[in-house]
DNA sequence: CTGCTTCGTTGAACCGATTCAGCCAACGGT
DNA sequence: ACCGTTGGCTGAATCGGTTCAACGAAGCAG
């Protein structure tokens, strides 16, 4: 059932090198040859081995994708931009996804150097991964998703936070709103940090005052939690900016609970522009990341690694996000 | 840098031989030696090869999950669950998106046929696909999820359609409502037609009246653009029942947008219970369904049949989904 | 003391591809 | 007629593990 390049080589009549050579470069051989082999391929039902093509030339073909939580369309996305791209390029992907748990991250590091990936994208949930070190060590590139390189002598693709941070503060600024509350999470997190730099610098640019507020985990509970807070703050807010989509959607019931109108009462403004924000009871201005290009780009870079070996260059490529306004903001009425 | 099995073997003094044992069957290695080989290890930062090692042994300890849309939060806590159980029993997951394009799904199959894949996990989305038949012929044990196994040579893990289709009616009509909008996706999809059945059957027992409306896709926009139909259509309906969450968001937003009060004017249930049903703004009643337990269980079995060969038994099991209520329906006041 | 297990270890053969030095024939130039 | 190239093909060696027959030493029974 199991055939293997000898039996094609035997039943084409030829040797196993050019049965070989047919496989990677079919210029090399002959047209008749070329006929003889593909049908005994085809009566053979023969399909090469990745294990033993691995084994033998070194190069598995084959990506590892770690990300820390496949629940967040964020990273849905991501995954589905370089899958895609892996694939055109004819690699495999190997997507593991650890939860956000340092334990299952280092795991499935191990599994990757098993499977002797010849590159790594990640996103890694914490600093001074001994995983990713173990990487650096082996020579094994590795791309950055959505968090700078601190090393030029690494790729990454990700976003400028600081930008998105100050672009939404300077569009509520643009509305009419200069008392905003910010939402954020926690600030271990690089990105919070940025975003928070952002606002603070817009604020500043914009003169406009900035109550802040924090949850530990950026999930949708947390924000429906916060918003209590908001409402007691008892200041004279008019706009609420969440450092991630989920959390929005978590104020946004709140409010709307509280018998508040959006976007009249409050202007309300997400981050990350995930499918559902669109699609909310009130759709959700929001900050977008191109996740799926994010995902094809980085992809697409590890390959050029890979393939281009010592004179690739490393680049350190930061996106624009951008902003998308819908229902939950409008210009404050005086 | 790329060490192996021998410079471990010469470092720790003993046979290649020996150190395959203490990699897989420790308990035949005296302890002196483990000590030995272990240091060796460690010294010379070895680990196995994976290709080498399935190479060899012929199985492959990799089992191949290919699901149609891993945007959807269904079948990302599939992955989740299939990949938590993989690692448990020291599997590799690969994760493939089809995309719903049959194209992209027969080139996952032969990517998975390369890699030698031991056991497939898949929610077609077409019938009869030829790469399907393929790992039939080469008798790679398969597992449906979400979908019954039409053959008792093969197992699935599914759901219940029927009672879940079935037990929404029935919700319904306990809390006094007779006039029932039933929004359903194509009945070309299994799924959809099953829970179809289940809403006429319940119908006929509990007397309810059914105004049936349809979509082509299940995502959100195409319950926002339904709704208008069912608005318009004048009828006494006071309840809405959707095939899934996405498309019941879709309508909560365009029924909220004109005026209406949920669950007064209207109770409105969804299927799937989605994270984000239990943050909507109005947190949505749905059907539930186990996803992560069906990917776990999926995973579970597949191992089974890969490790205990001809005398596993193929299972067609399917789970009962289950009625979660929330803020989205309450009884009809007269 | 002899024969029989058991335990731990050995190392060559093997899995199925790729690689590469080497071979042959045909062709073109002088 | 001779030589150098080129194109097409060959097959043994190799990648890094696993497998397995065989072996030596120790332990035990008779």
């Amino acid at each position: 059932m199991a055939n293997s390049i000898r039996d094609v080589a035997s039943r084409a009549q030829v040797a196993v090198g050019t049965v070989s050579n047919f496989l990677n470069r079919p210029d090399r051989v002959a047209e008749a040859t070329r006929k003889k082999i593909e049908s005994a391929i085809a009566d053979l039902n023969f399909v090469p081995n990745a294990s033993a093509r691995h084994l033998r030339s070194g190069s598995s073909r084959t990506i590892g994708l770690l990300v820390p939580d496949i629940t967040n369309p964020f990273f849905t996305e991501v995954a589905r931009g370089a899958g895609d791209t892996a694939s055109e390029y004819d690699y495999t992907l190997l997507l593991c996804n650890s939860d956000e748990d340092p334990k299952k991250e280092e795991r499935h590091l191990k599994v990757l150097i098993e499977q002797r990936i010849c590159g790594l994208l990640i996103t890694p949930s914490f600093e001074g991964l001994a995983g990713v070190a173990e990487l650096n060590r082996r020579n094994i590139p590795t791309t950055f998703i959505d968090r700078k390189a601190e090393s030029l002598e690494q790729s990454s693709v990700s976003m400028d936070d600081f930008y998105g941070g100050k672009s939404a503060v300077k569009y509520l600024a643009s509305l009419g709103h200069t008392s905003i509350a910010w939402v954020n999470g926690p600030l271990s997190i690089a990105q919070c940090a940025s975003r928070e730099d952002g606002v603070m610098d817009s604020a500043k640019e914009q003169n406009v005052k900035i109550n802040k507020f924090q949850v530990n985990q950026m999930r949708s509970q947390n924000g429906y939690e916060v918003a209590k807070n908001i409402l007691e703050s008892n200041s004279q807010v008019t706009a609420i900016f969440c450092a991630n989509d989920l959390v929005a959607l978590g104020v946004l019931r709140a409010l709307l609970e509280n018998g508040k109108k959006i976007p009249t009462d409050y202007a309300l403004i997400g981050y990350d522009d995930i499918g559902f924000s669109a699609s909310a009871s009130i759709p959700l201005t929001s900050i977008a990341q191109p996740a799926y290009k994010l995902g094809a780009l980085a992809a697409q870079m590890i390959i050029n690694e890979v393939e281009n070996g010592k004179k690739f260059k490393h680049e350190q490529i930061v996106f624009k996000p951008e902003l998308v306004i819908r229902a939950s903001t409008q210009a404050l009425r005086n």
